[in-house]
DNA sequence: CATGAATGAGATTTCATTCAT
DNA sequence: CATGAATGAAATCTCATTCAT
């Protein structure tokens, strides 16, 4: 019992970094956050983040672990029941919103961040593309697709919407982006790739 | 006669450090190279590089605005005289392609550059949309264009590419993602926007 | 009585850690051991080692006093029934080569252990110097020793084992330094002293 | 001229550094002598250091390297000419004496130095024993040897030599062991090894 | 002007030690 | 007592920038 209650402890702390970390990461950016940034945000010691992450580039990559699973989880829950493309987008864009500034961020520092964040960060666009493949799958059989291979319609919307992302500063200097521009977005992609199939 | 003998001097100093910086900055990344790195590759010594740019801000913002101008420069040659949305893209890609390397790192490094840089960067995107722009509209009443504005039509395009030039490794670890890419980018697009509109 | 057996408990942590602590130092080397090292290996609390010894010198010159002291002891058994000097050099050596690991390393770090530490290690080398003196001591009175003083011949019998051990990377990179080359030092250091005082 | 100039500046830091960095690796040893404590014992800033050492383990290579070779080289110069053994190791002694609180700090650290630093001490060692196996082979041509092998004889030399600046502290607290024992040692060691041959 | 040696403000990381539970 | 999370004082190393020559 007391056990747990240690434990506990040690698991707030840890929660405490991470969610700080995630914090400040959405806020300076995540490879200009030096280890102190963190601990201050966390109301720790700076001895504390080393005790629970062994090194800067373990607590980035747990950071992203953390939060790229939830924001995959959130857009498995939101999409799950879609059955129409804009449904899908729109499922899309909820679930980055609700981590849009650190999603940002991600989109932002993509290639710079350590290897180990790299791959998190890949298995997390992975995890979006399923569901927008599997209805633009069903959309195809009945008809309504177009014959444009489903990836590069993926990569179309994802760059759409990353191109937004990555240019928040102009385009929503406010800070959200999907808010101002997210309908806008999804109305335009799904008239431009579910028009019927040309016809002669 | 002497002073203008070294102004020349000066000015070939300088032309020479813009010129491996650009190189440099293709091949190890804009904010990871260090003032000494182009010092070296230039032959000059690391002080000289402070005596003809004050701070490293304004080395990387003249570098940028330099190839950026020859960027944009480039496309207007290639994108004037094109008559189809294809061709126009066509030209586009066939510009960034010149300076793949280089423009590739500011696609990953955009948002992380000094905010001087940034305008200059912008100020590119700017001249390569204008080229666009005009065939859309003259596309748009010949009656061959669609009903999205042309603005997002724009960003749709440079968002695709992006997302391919961002993700290099991941598309074409050889690092000729426009050479490998580009067709099916164009193809892909084209056939998407160019559909003649939807008839009842 | 519960007190009673509490204080076992205690003295049992206390002789696991000391006990621990010696194999570990011996393996890692006394000053390059931290003190979360023994504590895991002792199978207790990082707290723990600190509820014993309440700082680091103190744990480490009681573990060499602890086990200096074994050594020693071990050394008396093992040469107090010596006769002649070749029988005390095998003793001596046999001695050490039951701790030779943990012996190296104080013979390694000796100058940089903690005063305290040293002076339990000089009391060691007293120790053993006793027995080497008095069979030097009787031997010269048969008439067989040499007019060198004893604690020089001393000396250099220990300066001789100390450099290899000292070396023991060198000399015996598998780490038993005695076992390969104490019959060969044993031989020729007593060729050495015990020829026959020069005749005219 | 110019360049020489500056060239022949930077050697200069670069000699006092070295110069320094022995002074302190004689006084505080050598593992513990901070980077920091180099830089100010030379009068320059901390960087400094680094700009002429990579490393911490390069600086002590270095120092290790400069300063065996000269050790190496006075003994050589020191022994070159000398006929009998006892010359022999008063050269030696007079060439460590020279050296004597940094040798002596090698002697103690020894094992605890930089893999790099180690090697160029084994080979100061290997040069020291060239005289010595030199003169100790004529000797034994001459008759006048013993029948222990010279390598032998050497370790037991140097066991010696080393083992008296290894207690340094304890035999001479004033720093001076070879001014003090130097004699003793070479006199008592002599006396051992050049006895006539035993006789029947 | 060019040079390049020197500077010093950081940033990460380690680990003995403390102390609340 | 035992525990182990938290602490924070060091120590190494980097690199933009300055400045005497």
């Amino acid at each position: 019992m007391k056990k747990t209650n240690r434990q506990l402890q040690k698991e707030q702390t840890r929660e405490a970094l991470l969610e700080k970390a995630f914090e400040v990461f959405a806020q300076r950016g995540i490879m200009n956050t030096r280890m102190s940034d963190i601990a201050q945000a966390a109301g720790v010691s700076h001895g504390t983040v080393f005790a629970h992450f062994r090194t800067q580039e373990v607590l980035i990559t747990e950071v992203i672990e953390t939060y790229g699973r939830k924001i995959a989880l959130r857009t498995h829950e939101l999409a799950d029941s879609c059955e129409h493309m804009e449904e899908v987008l729109a499922a899309h864009l909820a679930g980055i919103m609700e981590f849009e500034p650190f999603y940002t961020r991600l989109v932002i520092e993509n290639r710079l961040l350590p290897l180990a964040a790299r791959d998190v960060w890949v298995s997390v666009q992975s995890a979006i593309s399923f569901h927008f493949s599997q209805v633009a799958e069903r959309e195809r059989q009945r008809g309504r697709g177009i014959d444009i291979p489903t990836h590069l319609l993926f990569n179309m919307w994802v760059g759409l919407v990353h191109y937004y992302l990555a240019n928040s500063d102009l385009f929503a200097p406010e800070g959200h982006v999907i808010k101002r521009y997210g309908k806008t977005l999804i109305d335009n992609y799904s008239k431009l790739i579910q028009r019927s199939p040309e016809e002669k």
